[in-house]
DNA sequence: TTCCAATATTTCATTTTTGTAACATTGCCA
DNA sequence: TGGCAATGTTACAAAAATGAAATATTGGAA
């Protein structure tokens, strides 16, 4: 479960806060003190910061800025302040998003979730449902077993996977394996897919990839 | 050049947007007709879009759904309606982000820049210098040459590619290798090493890998 | 329902990748 | 300045990946 710190003064909010997150299945994490602040959230480490702009004994654009020459964790900062010069401040010194009170809760979630994926994805890991691609390493976890895709099979797996929401034709995967493919039979192809197909059904996804004919391939 | 497509009703808000972005290095493109947005928009094939929801005709959200369909265009939704129903309602068919008006040049134009950064990180390209890098496809180019490195070369380049501040071992490449390591030869990554050395050499990248002796390589 | 083009599967030969072994070189330390 | 362990290079055989060919299956249009 991916843990978030809030660092916000006004408990009532923090308590808000921590609900609205335990509901959306988040394990919320409140600061306790602001004299040690960054010492405190470096050791908790949490996946997801939440940081007011408005701290006591320091000022949340300082903090953020400190804490960034040290670690990598993903920051949505929090501003009452309706102010476009604040946003631009936090952005600059690399917040990963900003929110301004009153803020509606769904949004938050969404911001949240947003923020999250990046990371995910910055760190090379992709999922799929509940597997972890290696890309360069050609492979997919699921649990306790392990998967090894072939260069080609994993290059149409990753095309399908960034073209999720659509149905991608022959002729785009053709090209984006092989680029110009004048000399190449139309076959391997569908071979290759068959492939990665039989490799899938070992984990469990089998018809992961729908057919559809005419069109192209599908992605669940 | 990225060219943006503004889809916008308001001709002064139009000439406002394109001024702005002409300014900071894009080439903006505006929507001439709102009857055949979709067909307009798939065809002129832009780098992002800036879709006003009210728009004639149709919905900018509907428009929003129906061009996810078929593509993978960035995306950000300009509302004038200060509803938070709106934002969550774009964010939830695919927008990458949403702007309220009136905006803040400078905030627009931070936030184009965020969402176009992030797709390049989602389509995968990694930069050392001059070099791109496809990793899931062993591909480094550089300019007009093409270099493809098998499985192995490709995992230690990313690997000291993304710990390039410091020595890395022999021993934890070893294990990003071939994680345990047990039954493989030492000299196996020497070899490895040797190959990489080779094809970077090609691309005038002869040096970028040095031998830390007793300690391990170091990427340049 | 029938037919046929689109897609699937299996098998096989070629090419590429890989680890090992044998030998060469390097650079540090005594 | 040797000596020697660490690292580099080359050649080679085994293993894996790949595309083509032959054949089988499928789903939709007529």
């Amino acid at each position: 479960m991916k843990t978030i710190l809030i660092v916000e003064d006004d408990n009532t909010i923090c308590d808000e806060l921590s609900a609205l997150l335990r509901n959306a299945g988040y394990a919320p994490l409140v600061l306790s003190s602001f004299k040690h602040a960054k010492e405190e959230i470096l050791s908790s480490s949490p996946n997801l910061i939440l940081l007011d702009i408005n701290i006591p004994y320091l000022n949340g654009e300082l903090l953020l800025k400190e804490l960034r020459q040290t670690c990598d964790i993903p920051v949505i900062m929090v501003t009452s302040r309706n102010t476009a010069v604040d946003e631009v401040l936090s952005m600059s010194y690399g917040a990963d998003d900003y929110i301004t009170k009153p803020y509606h809760p769904t949004i938050l979630l969404l911001r949240i979730a947003a923020v999250l994926k990046r990371y995910e994805q910055r760190s090379d890991i992709v999922t799929y449902h509940d597997i972890s691609i290696l890309p360069q390493k050609g492979i997919l976890k699921k649990e306790d077993t392990e998967l090894l895709l072939t260069k080609n099979e994993m290059i149409i797996f990753m095309y399908l996977l960034q073209n999720q929401n659509r149905i991608v034709s022959r002729d785009e995967l053709m090209t984006d394996l092989w680029n110009n493919h004048e000399y190449i039979n139309d076959n391997a192809l569908t071979v290759n897919i068959s492939r990665l197909r039989g490799k899938l059904k070992e984990i469990g996804c089998a018809d992961a990839i729908e057919t559809r004919k005419g069109l192209g391939y599908f992605l669940l």
